[in-house]
DNA sequence: CTGCACCCTGACAGCGCTGTTAAGGTCAAA
DNA sequence: TTTGACCTTAACAGCGCTGTCAGGGTGCAG
C-alpha cells in the first residue's frame, strides 16, 4: 500500500505519516523507486500510533512504547532502563487520566446545572465510550 | 500573595502564570505600584488551570470552561453555544480518556509479561533523535 | 543609602506538531 | 505520448507552550 491509502486507513494525514517515520517509528520500505510501500503490519502500527498521539503521548514517548505495544514478543532491550521508562509512563498516564476524569466530572456538573433551552429534560453526559 | 507565592503553592511557573493572564485566564488585581496581587480565589483558580493544563486542554479551551468550575453560579453566557461547546470538550475529554486507558493498559500487560531482572541483557537502546 | 530579593514588560528562542508550497519523479490509463 | 493522480524531498510557516534574558522598577532590611 502506498501513503496515501495508508492516510485514509489509519486518519494520519501525509505529512504525519512522514514525519513519524523521520523520527524513527514506523519503517516501510520503498519500492525500487523509491515510493514507500507499507505492509498491512505497518497499517496497524500506524493505527497504534494515532491511539497514542490522541492519548497525548509524545512521539519521543511512543518511540519507547511502541516496540512493546507491536508484538507480543518481547525481546533484547536493556531491561532495567526500558521497565523503568515504562513505569514512568504509565504513571504519567494515571496522572493525565486521573487529571482529566476530575476536569470531565466538573464540566459534566456544570452541564448539568446550565439554566438554558427551556429545560433540562435528557441529560445525556454519562457516556464513557468513544 | 504575588506571583512567585502563587507559582509555589500552584506549581505554575511565574511565567505561565502570566501567560495565562495574557491569554484571559486568571485576572489578578494590582497594587498601585504594578505589582500582581492575587487573592485566595485566584490561587484556587490557578490550581484549576493546573488541572486542565494537565489533563491536555488548551488555553483556548480553559478560556470556555474556567467560568464552569470556577463558580456554581452558571450565569449570562449564550447559553447554546456554550452547551454545545462544554459537551464537545466532554466528547473530547472522553475519546481521550479512552486512548489513554487502552493505551495503559497495553503498556502494563506488556510490563506484566517483560523477561527482565535476572535475564538475558543485549542491544543498546537505539535511542535517536532524528 | 545601599543591597538584595522580588516584581514588571518585552522580546527572542526553542520544542513539538502540523499544514502548505515548490520542484520534480513515477505510473497507469487514454 | 500525453495527462493527471500520486509519489518524492526540502523548506517555510504557524500555533501552542515554555524558558530565558535584558533592562528596569519596588520594597524592605540593614
Amino acid at each position: 500500500m502506498q501513503i496515501g491509502e495508508i492516510s485514509d486507513r489509519s486518519d494520519i494525514s501525509v505529512r504525519m505519516l512522514r514525519y513519524y517515520e523521520a523520527k524513527g517509528l514506523l519503517r516501510p520500505h520503498r519500492t525500487e523507486s523509491g515510493y514507500r510501500d507499507y505492509s498491512p503490519d505497518d497499517l496497524e502500527e500506524a493505527r497504534r500510533i494515532r491511539q497514542l498521539a490522541n492519548a497525548g503521548l509524545t512521539v519521543e514517548a511512543m518511540h519507547d512504547l511502541l516496540p512493546c505495544i507491536i508484538s507480543p514478543e518481547p525481546t533484547f532491550h536493556p531491561c532495567d532502563r526500558l521497565r523503568a521508562r515504562l513505569e514512568a509512563e504509565i504513571a504519567k498516564l494515571d496522572r493525565k487520566i486521573s487529571d482529566m476524569e476530575r476536569s470531565r466530572a466538573q464540566i459534566a456538573a456544570y452541564l448539568e446545572g446550565l439554566p438554558c433551552e427551556g429545560r433540562r429534560d435528557s441529560a445525556i453526559l454519562s457516556s464513557e465510550t468513544a
